[in-house]
DNA sequence: TAGATTGTTAATCGATTAACAATC
DNA sequence: TAGATTGTTAATCGATTAACAATC
């Protein structure tokens, strides 16, 4: 699975979601590349190269096959598995993360949270008691966890990145708007909010 | 300020945080574009060029001066601004997005919150209370409000943001995992947390 | 003047789009 | 068979990188 765009990965859990909906509201059994591509805001050239990194997935003179299509692309995402995942950070953004829903419908588990803050630590959120980051390196190599969510304040981000890395993290999901410097083979995602509050300013300021 | 590609406002933001921080700890007054680049994770080349579309910000031969670039992206982006913003949805996310300090920082202030749960309206997040999603049109219009987030599960995304444009909103920031079908000239900025799982799933499994 | 670093142009790379043969 | 639609190749487009003249 080397050599597929990032953009097209991201494209793939939106078709995922439209499916899903299509699923859900018991609509059309097959659908074409063109319709999927409205349906997302995607050109359905776009949709066919997508989908064919991943071989044949559909059938010539007739379209996909819905239900089959979201099966295949939940396997090749990913969201077919559960991943047990560490939280640090149980401040708002940390706290909403773990009653975040579609989370755990896609396979992520929140099954430890981790704080430096003295009055958080104890506390439980949702079922998950907060535990001290000097419990965390001995507590993720025991159960093996392989993705961390990191929802701690820009200052400390790269050193709880490091923690995590040393404890035997290899993905991380990063919501401080700050860059890791980390081993190559480590999978880092931005998720920098403010990127996207950036973005959404700019823009409409170009317009207006 | 057209013809500033998505990617290059993107690494603005990173910009502008990363000289906040050096300006924060006190380090050096003047920036090269190798050590800024290397401080967000980009190279060189592509710091100058970003910053070569909104014209001469540094100083051949010397570099950048912190404290004025910082200023002048601000400035660029629209972080300068204060910007009234309403939000729907006062679930989990809409309200860890009331109480995330960046937000604010940034320029966005939630003044109105809205949801259609009649055991939300009413009640208060933080200072600001949940008003029916009824109420929405006539405030926003009244108050001039041109931006607005989409907390809302997906199935409503859709609906709220054709209300939101009738109210007059102009730029969407959806964290609603659907495209939004608008007219051409609204601004929507797709903060679709499901695709960075996606991500973070698809290439820890091709790593592993 | 010598060294450093910008701003910009040209070259490269990669992603998107268009087109069409294959085939249901 | 005629119509529809995929999967794939080639063409286009746009963003990134490399290189270097300008200049502090």
């Amino acid at each position: 699975m080397k050599g597929v765009p990032a953009p097209t990965v991201k494209r793939l859990v939106l078709y995922y979601h439209y499916l899903e909906e299509l699923i859900r509201n018991e609509r059309e059994q097959i659908i074409s590349s063109v319709e999927l591509g409205k349906g997302v805001g995607v050109s359905a050239a776009q949709v066919r190269k997508d989908l064919s990194y991943f071989g044949s997935l559909g059938c010539k003179g007739v379209g996909y096959q819905v239900d089959i299509l979201r099966k295949q692309l939940g396997k090749i995402i990913g969201f077919n598995q559960r991943w047990p995942v560490v939280l640090i950070g149980a401040g708002n953004l940390g706290r909403a993360l773990v009653y975040y829903e579609k989370f755990r419908e896609l396979g992520l588990e929140i099954v430890e949270i981790f704080d430096c803050d003295l009055n958080k630590i104890g506390n439980k959120v949702a079922t998950i008691p907060v535990r001290s980051n000097k419990e965390m390196e001995e507590l993720v190599r025991q159960k093996g966890i392989k993705i961390a969510v990191i929802a701690v304040p820009a200052e400390e981000a790269q050193q709880v990145a490091e923690l995590l890395v040393r404890a035997g993290i290899q993905a991380i999901w990063n919501f401080a708007p700050v860059h890791l410097k980390l081993r190559k083979d480590i999978v880092v995602i931005a998720e920098d909010l403010s990127s996207g509050i950036g973005c959404l300013i700019f823009n409409l300021k170009n317009i207006i």
